[in-house]
DNA sequence: CTAGTGACGTGCC
DNA sequence: GGGCACGCCACTA
């Protein structure tokens, strides 16, 4: 049973601060598997909750939070979950990405 | 083995 | 903004 993948996965969203968010792109970056995007959300999807895992501060690159009906509604789950933190989701699922995306040390230079 | 699908991303129209 | 194509890898039929 080798849960690396998905343990990195989980340790490197258990960074995110509070409030803060980060994409499924920049999740896979920072575990060393650039372009496994869709990957990190296998490894979200296997989460059981509940997690200690801020899972919900997750989205794609789009701004959105990820609907679909295979979630069987974990996704508005994440959508209470984000605005209990403070971070505003728009009726359509938007974020404000641009300005909560999770910075660990990255220079600003947009 | 192949084909399809998916909590994704980027590029192009 | 929307739609299509391709790449990525795990899972299922």
């Amino acid at each position: 049973m080798e849960h690396s993948f998905d343990r990195r996965v989980w340790l490197a969203v258990s960074r995110i601060p509070r409030g803060q968010l980060a994409t499924y792109g920049q999740i896979a970056d920072l575990i060393g598997a650039y372009g496994c995007a869709r990957q990190v959300g296998w490894a979200l999807r296997r989460l059981t909750l509940p997690t200690d895992v801020p899972w919900h501060r997750v989205v794609n690159a789009k701004g959105r939070i990820s609907m679909s009906l295979s979630r069987e509604g974990s996704d508005w789950i994440q959508r209470e979950l984000l605005m209990e933190e403070g971070v505003p989701v728009d009726a359509e699922g938007r974020l404000p990405l641009r300005a909560r995306l999770w910075r660990q040390g990255a220079m600003s230079g947009n």
